[in-house]
RNA sequence: GUGGCUGUAGCUCAGGUGGUUAGAGCACCAGAUUGUGGAUCUGGGGGUCGGGGGUUCAAGUCCCCUCAGCCACCCCA
């Protein structure tokens, strides 16, 4: 049992698991295509370059959660842990920067070291939406009421709330971390072991610890509304405003912070209380400066990413299983005239399974499991008269066909 | 990376304080039904008790290590 197991945090999708993830993407996509994103896919692994520069040196998932190798080229490649970098590193290398703003919608398999737990693991799968060129905060709106959209569509709408914040803009975060790092250092002593690591690195992030005495000590901080500057203000306005207006609730979260250097001004996510640890289900927000860190022309953005294992857990929905017809041959010469017959009627468009093997009984029984539609069964007398018996495994009515006619008469079974 | 809980058949789980050939239900296979499914009955195959080491006359049971799962911290999707 121990002998051939899947790597940690890895785990087989059997067909159930994916026609429920399947459900969850192609509704998704569905969505996105109302909204006129455009699918694309970028490599499941970039130079590891591409995520250090975007996601930043201090960020946990480039000091700690990476999949990163050597290739025979000796060049230093690595498993993508999320779907911005890459798609934005595409537009760069692809010259689409000329024809702003772009608007794409992406899913895939992601890859991040970390220890498995309730809603997360090692390899798993993300939707995502990036929007590009558009400074405007219409465009965080779009945005945002395109993840909104989405999780009513998987009926997802009453289990999640949306929270937002902002995280201004440079002057604005600069002026915000200075006082927020003085506030803090008075209390150095009290904070948790984690926090007083972070106050050198990335101060932001105490403000979400889940430490009590933290806690106690935030509660106090000084608020980054005081620091913002006006036109982050404003800009954060009209995007609640623009939210107010197309009737998408949300909850202002002023500690809400996001884990990753590259994003500015709007901070988002739709939380979940039914997933445990893991209530994000669907996160993003601007990245302005992400497009020029990577070398590019200075070219706004936005964007989130929802994991579909999340999604797919708080959805009970999934792709129906299609529903075939058993094609049935009893004895010999039967069985060979089987093979053809089902070629014949599967190049007709209709879904036959063959199960090759097993008596009658047998074979009814896996039709009937297999929540077969029909049952075609061919026996030695109804190849003497050129026909078949079919089944209707509903209604258990049954009659014989003509072969010639088994198309036309089938076609009732799609 | 840290901590807690768990690991017996494909799945869900029984197996008081160590004691013969490790059980059940479901699933699977076969038969009752040599040409008729969803029901029922009968029989059958399956386990190096996660792995390794140790204590013991004797280990599924006790100890150590290791791996994995779950949950939490951290962080996030």
């Amino acid at each position: 049992m121990a002998k051939l197991q899947p790597v940690r945090g890895t785990h087989d999708l059997l067909p159930e698991q994916v026609r429920s993830h399947r459900y969850v993407e192609e509704t998704a996509r569905a969505v996105a295509e109302r909204y006129c994103y455009a699918p694309i896919d970028t490599p499941i692994f970039e130079f590891t370059e591409v995520f250090v520069r975007t996601l930043g040196e201090t960020s946990d998932v480039v000091s700690k959660e990476m999949y990163s190798f050597e290739d025979k080229g000796g060049d230093s490649i690595t498993l993508r842990p999320e779907g911005t970098a890459g798609v934005v590193r595409a537009v760069i290398s692809g010259g689409l920067a000329q024809e702003l703003p772009l608007k794409y919608f992406y899913g895939g398999p992601m890859f991040r070291y970390e220890r498995p737990q309730k809603g997360r693991q090692r390899q798993f799968h993300q939707i995502g939406a990036e929007l590009l060129g558009v400074p405007e905060p219409t465009g965080d709106v779009e945005i945002i009421a395109l993840g909104a959209h989405i999780l009513e569509a998987l009926g997802l709408q009453a289990n999640t709330t949306l929270e937002l914040n902002t995280l201004g803009d440079q002057a604005s975060r600069t002026a915000y971390r200075d006082d927020l790092v003085a506030y803090l250092s008075r209390y150095r002593d009290d904070l948790s072991a984690d926090s007083r690591e972070r106050l050198g690195r990335n101060p932001l992030r105490i403000l979400d610890s889940k430490d009590r005495t933290d806690r106690e000590i935030v509660a106090g901080a000084p608020t980054f509304d005081d620091h913002l500057t006006p036109t982050a203000a404003e800009f954060f306005a009209a995007v609640c405003g623009g939210l107010d207006d197309l009737a998408i609730a949300y909850t202002l979260t002023p500690t809400l912070v996001r884990g990753l250097d590259y994003y500015c001004h709007t901070a988002f996510e739709f939380t979940t209380t039914e997933l445990g640890a893991q209530g994000t289900v669907l996160a993003g927000g601007r990245y302005d400066g992400l497009m020029e860190i990577m070398g590019g022309p200075p070219t706004p953005g936005v964007g989130w990413a929802a994991g579909i294992e999340r999604l797919a857990m708080m959805s009970h929905d999934a792709e129906p299983a299609p529903r075939p017809i058993a094609l049935i041959p009893v004895g010999e010469e039967a069985t060979v005239r089987a093979a053809s017959l089902a070629y014949r009627l599967r190049r007709a468009g209709l879904i036959i399974d063959l199960a090759h093997r097993g008596n009658l009984s047998r074979r009814m029984k896996r039709a009937n499991k297999h929540h077969a539609r029909a049952a075609v069964l061919l026996g030695e007398d109804e190849l003497q008269r050129q026909a078949a018996t079919v089944r209707d495994l509903d209604s258990g009515e049954q009659t014989e066909v003509s072969l010639d006619d088994l198309e036309a008469r089938l076609a009732a079974f799609r």
